[in-house]
DNA sequence: GATGAATGAGTATTCATTCAT
DNA sequence: AATGAATGAATACTCATTCAT
């Protein structure tokens, strides 16, 4: 039944955002009465937590799974790009609505700091046992990771709802022509300008 | 009497968000009462939507007054990096409690882009005119300032606001180093791995 | 307005008590909507505090009217009987609703102090310069001043609102008789037995 | 169980009153679920004012156990009020919560008239035999210490909740000086003036 | 134009009560 | 008998908006 109330809350908050959202809506979604709501979340606000938390957990699994590769570092991330961008289109509906809310209310920047911890292993060229931890290059990269991150989910978020998911694709070949200027992607490398 | 109120607006609705804050707030902070406000806009939607329309305006036209630079790329792009997050640092305020309300009503992504596009016209190759302009790599291109722009965006809003002016300078070193990693800005070439 | 609200929230408090009371039926009652009563009192409770508060005020201050008097010391005993228990056949209905919900807020002590201390100056016999005013005797009188005053008011409230008026007479009897049996009152002196 | 109920509903409503008191409360106090509270009781009204009853069966046992005395009655007296305060000393816990909204009900009015008549008893004079029962000076003695009931219980209730047992006492020894007033009491008689 | 008192629709939350297990 | 999850009615309070002055 908890399962049942944050799904609807995923859903109902993913289309209309925290506040106008009301508690009969989700309850109504999960097909109970709203006062049942209360039996298993304290307020309107620990739900919302709930149904963010559950809604990243999902996404970040996903990404942290791919740890697990022992492929070479383009193979991990062809592979890091192909799933999460896989990830980011399933869990859009959800972003939309609740990207801005969860931000405020700071439930989102521990979460994005995982994807982009998670990602940095993944890039980081191999030897990096003999990479400083916080070198200057090592700063950077994980910034512009920090950034490329933000950018991704954002845009993204951003974007009409219909056309959201295809508007990903351009967004993925973006980054992979990036990468592959920096040698980090295989294919053609495009000599950037 | 408008741009007191607007004035107004941008600061409340920057520091709160747009549900939380009240008419009535904004119309003591300009100084009126609350029902004159009504005088020279439709609704508290209307007030909000000319507020960040007025707050982006700013931000835009900075940018776009670096287009008459006829320095050279590397020099326009040092320039445009400088100017652009001097400008963000101020912006930053407004930027935490508008971005995200705006961007639910759609208010945000014309702007961005506009940001978007002139920033492409400093960056874009000199001789771009025998660029093919939805050529793969001009699209790229387009596609990757616009991630890097939500990111920085985002990820500038999202800190914490008492850190968050310290935290742009490490977001321009990240991108500073990318750039000199595709020849793009001046100062040794960090060869990315 | 503001005492147009008081005077309908001493009547609906005073009917039903505090918690079954809705704002709704004082606003109605006062001709208003429910949303203005918020634009003079800040919420259930502050509202409740001026209706005990204001009702109490007019029946202190009819009371301690009786300061004045010059008479001696058996006629003002007489005339405080009969003020006092007039006054309070008139507040009557305000005391059924409103004695038990404000004593338990603590709204109503003060109010009775100051009740039995107007009266003890009044029953004092003349020469109190020379009481001690924290003798034995004047701390005795005291209390059963309070216990008096509270068992008239108590009493009065707790009888059936149809008859509460006509319970008042007898019980005045009863505290003439006392006050007679001590020679402290006019009329036959009945001893007690 | 059905006691364990009745004991843990005194303590609750006692402390609380009733509508802020919960059946939840109420049940786990008693160590059952809140359901099983039904089984006893038709509602919570039911459940209270079994509790009432409850509380006031054992003051009034007490009580009306003196009607045994065959002592004299100045004795009597000095008995009855030893044992009343003491008694009241204990209820006062109950009385603080119970008293008021038990009032309401008319839960109570009964009750009391119970614990004036076993006074009356014990006060009237012996060769009460001989006096019309509905005399003047039997009604008036019968509303004097109907004032004087109700006038002790509720100042004890509404005193503060610490100092409550300790504010008995001075209630007890005006009582007394009134009694010897009359000559109704052993003791000094304190002439009043 | 300005005011701010009045409006009243809208919502989270509580809790007595029920009833399937 | 006991449970406690589910119910859903009930209500204080907020605030955008209006409009008489």
């Amino acid at each position: 039944m908890e399962a049942r109330i944050i799904e609807s809350a995923i859903r109902v908050f993913g289309e209309r955002g925290f506040q106008p959202t009301t508690m009969r809506e989700i309850a109504s979604g999960a097909g109970i009465s709203s006062g049942s709501v209360y039996t298993y979340f304290p307020d309107k606000n620990g739900l919302f937590r709930a149904a963010v938390s559950s809604g990243w957990e999902r996404f970040i699994l996903e990404l942290e799974a791919l740890k697990e590769l022992r492929e070479g570092r383009e193979e991990r991330i062809a592979l890091l790009l192909d799933r999460g961008f896989a990830v980011l289109r399933e869990a859009l509906p959800l972003l939309r609505g609740m990207l801005f809310d969860a931000s405020r209310q700071g439930l989102v920047e521990p979460s994005i700091a995982r994807v982009c911890g998670a990602i940095d292993a993944l890039v980081r060229p191999d030897q990096s046992g003999m990479e400083a931890p916080d070198g200057e290059q090592a700063l950077n990269r994980r910034n512009l990771i920090t950034i490329m991150v933000h950018g991704i989910l954002f845009a993204a978020a951003l974007g009409e709802p219909e056309r959201a998911a295809e508007a990903l694709e351009p967004l993925k070949q973006a980054v992979l022509a990036m990468l592959r200027g920096y040698g980090m992607a295989g294919g053609p490398r495009a000599r950037p300008r």
